[in-house]
This record gives structure tokens, sequence and C-alpha cells, in this order.
DNA sequence: CTGCATGCAAAAACTTTGCACCGCC
DNA sequence: GGCGGTGCAAAGTTTTTGCATGCAG
């Protein structure tokens, strides 16, 4: 198991308590003002150990940095070309397909000869979102 | 309309033949030898058009740099956490649910109050491949 | 000719890393 | 104490951009 620290205790704190998917900047400046030596490095270093464990998500939209979300009940995401924000989209993978769940189906749709397991699936939309 | 050269020409040409996704550096290690001027910066610049343009499209995995793909007819995306390989998913989005396709379907599902626009749509799987 | 695309290199944007030091266990 | 996390800064990686030149229309 990991060893505690404060750095990463709050970095969770923070990101749970916002639901804008921060970039690792917006975490740093965020967290600065409570711990004015917060390195960005630690933020970084910190964010990749948090999502390798699966304890928080990485959204990687393909505009601008990742984002990151303490939410990990899986959920889709919607991205606006215009502005860079990244919206959730809630009950995406809840929904049924034939009696089953999307994301079960998804998995199983792929005869996929080049995969071995599947750990995670993402959905992202694009487009415009209604601020801009 | 875009004014023709021959570096967005042969771009497109290399982008289309080949079905690895290269990403911008391998682009450009495989123009360089049939001409041997092409600079990276104008790779880059042709591939930003090209996927703005719709013709070609950016796959975005989180590890490791963009990737491109000739092939726009729509279809979902399997990443190697391992190696960063990306492989195609063929008849994902054909796929129907409750007798429509899955992609009309998921772009009808959300009430999504912060959505104006939708123009599209990327489904990434994650895992091992078999090669790994 | 005129303007947009290119070549080249410098710079920007984002992320990772080395190393000395600090704090949890 | 010892080991792993941190702070800081330097370096690495990927992408963008400024500017002079070249080529398509």
């Amino acid at each position: 198991m990991k060893k505690y620290s404060r750095q990463r205790e709050a970095l969770l704190t923070e990101l749970r308590s916002r639901y804008d998917h921060p970039t690792a900047e917006d975490l740093y400046v965020s967290l600065r003002k409570v711990m004015p030596n917060y390195s960005l490095g630690t933020v970084y270093r910190n964010l990749a150990d948090l999502s390798a464990e699966g304890i928080i998500l990485k959204i990687t939209s393909g505009y601008g940095p990742e984002r990151y979300d303490g939410n990990i009940k899986p959920h889709g995401h919607f991205t606006c070309k215009k502005c860079g924000k990244v919206y959730d989209l809630a009950g995406f993978y809840e929904r049924n397909i034939n009696g089953q769940k999307m994301v079960e189906e998804l998995q199983k749709s792929e005869a996929a000869k080049d995969i071995s397991t599947i750990n995670e699936i993402r959905i992202m939309l694009y487009g415009t979102c209604t601020n801009c």
C-alpha cells in the first residue's frame, strides 16, 4: 500500500470536491492556496499514481492538457471543441441494450483477436456547448 | 477550398496507405524518404487542417503522442496500455441497440443541457493486447 | 503577381525526472 | 533510522509558431 502523505490526501480531497474536471495546473493553483509549497511535480506524480490505481479518472480529450475526475463511477464525457470544457454525461453506461448494460455489450462485442484484457472504456463526444 | 500542395497530398496518400495509426513523427519519417525536405511543422499543420476538415481522424489515447487514421468510417479503437499501440475495432458503430444504431442512440441519449451540437463520438477501450 | 503553404528553427505547452531533503512508519 | 514522498528546477517530449521563401491559382 501507498504511504500516507498530506499532499496526496489534499489532492484527493480537492479533486473530489469539484466537478469541473480540473487540469494538473488547476489543481496546483488551488492546492497552493492551502499548502503554499505544494509543487507541480508532486501534483503530476500523485495524479499519475492515483489514476493508475483507479482511485481517480484521467480524462483525455485531445484538446489541451489532461483533465482529472474524482468521480470514478463510469460515465461518459462531452468536450466542447470551442472552449475545451469537459462535461459529464450521466446515465450513459447504465443504458440497456437488448436487456444488457451497454458497457458489457461493448466489451463482448469484439471478437478482437488483438485484445487480451479490457480494463477500461471511455466514451467521449465532441461538439459545441451551450455556453459557446 | 484549400489550396493544393504536394505535401498535403503526399501526407494523405501515406496516411491512407497504412493501418497502423501513425503519429506525426511516424509520418514525418516516412514522408522524408520521398520528399527529403518535408518538414515536421508542415506535417503537424496538415494533420491539424485535415482532421479539422474531417478528412482524417485524430486518435487520442492519452498514452503518448496523438495518432491519426485515414479511415474516417466511424469505428472504435483499442489502446494497449503496455505498448501504446492502437487497434481498430471494426463493426462497433454499426451495432444495433433496440433496432437503432448505437451511435444515434448515444447521441439521443443525453438530455444534455450543456450540449449544443455533437460532431463526433469516440469510443476507446483500454487494456492489454495479445502481443504484450 | 498575390497569397497561402512550406521549411526551418525557435519557442511554447505540457509532463517527467534527478537529487537533496523531509516526514511517515 | 530507512524508505518513500516531496520541493525545486532542469530536462524531456510533443506541438505550435514566426518569418523568409516558394509555388499554386
